[in-house]
DNA sequence: TACTGATGATCAGCATACTGATCAATAAGG
DNA sequence: CCTTATTGATCAGTATGCTGATCATCAGTA
């Protein structure tokens, strides 16, 4: 049951990762890590374009967004351009957390494979992106490339 | 990085049989299906070993139950032998639903790893079951075998 | 310019998951 | 028998994810 195991891959996976990030002595889930450093290398996008890259929900993203603001280490600030949307920035407590963060996160990559020999985790990873691709379309927060390769 | 993959596979693989099981008329989450099933397999079980054979947290097998039975497809009864628990059974509804709905989720399991061959299919299965069984004991909600492997 | 449609962001509502607490009932010990 | 520890179930609170709606703004067109 490929689902089943999809589930339960990212419940371990969620969990090595708090675990690793707590031990180092932060506070921030998968989730809120990921839309931190999408933010710090993609400097000054619009929400809607950051939910595109991490493959978010559009309406998930606006509570991400608020608890990294809550943190600190996010600032959200109006475009001039187009005044309905907000660009995003990191701050540098912001930037120092993703530095810092940065063991922890790698740790936790390694424990989740931790049973499988590098060349299978190698191709399990192969394999997941592969399937992903070829669904990508099917979620309702499907990937979108950046704006350089959209064209 | 597999944390990323790992959500983003499951956010598909719940997308996908979503929209496959409602196609066919039913209402039912993955979660709830895979619940009702395990029900179907193990009748009379109480919630915490339920929860440990399909690797819920028994915080969230509660809400679970509560809503198969709103539907009407599960009932709690109180055990005899112990009255803090409760046992649960599937209804007659419960019963064809679960046979009813059995096409959509095995459509959906082939449809979340459809970019994949056959024997990579397989694979990747293989090399997620083996990441899982691992890694087990470092979720709140490891898997828990039926009493009859457990010794 | 006025209208229409599309878009960025947010909100209400619901379903997973988890942390940690509580409560009743049971089991184990002296 | 009584105390203590454990266990089954639930609850409050928080964080994802989603559906569908709303609101302000923008873009394109008549």
């Amino acid at each position: 049951m490929p689902g089943h195991l999809a589930r339960r891959f990212q419940q371990i996976a969620v969990a090595v990762f708090l675990a690793e990030v707590e031990a180092a002595g932060f506070d921030l889930t998968p989730v809120q890590y990921a839309a931190l450093a999408a933010i710090a290398a993609n400097p000054a996008t619009d929400q809607i374009t950051l939910a595109g890259l991490i493959a978010y929900d559009r309406t998930t993203i606006t509570g991400v967004i608020d608890r990294l603001t809550q943190k600190g280490l996010v600032v959200r600030r109006a475009s001039a351009r187009d005044r309905r949307s907000r660009e995003l920035l990191v701050t540098d407590e912001g930037q120092r957390t993703l530095r810092a963060i940065t063991p922890a996160v790698e740790a936790a990559q390694r424990l989740m494979v931790r049973g499988l020999t590098k060349t299978e985790a190698r191709e399990l990873i192969r394999l997941m992106q592969k399937a992903i691709a070829a669904a990508n379309d099917l979620s309702r927060a499907p990937l979108r490339e950046g704006a350089a390769e959209r064209q």
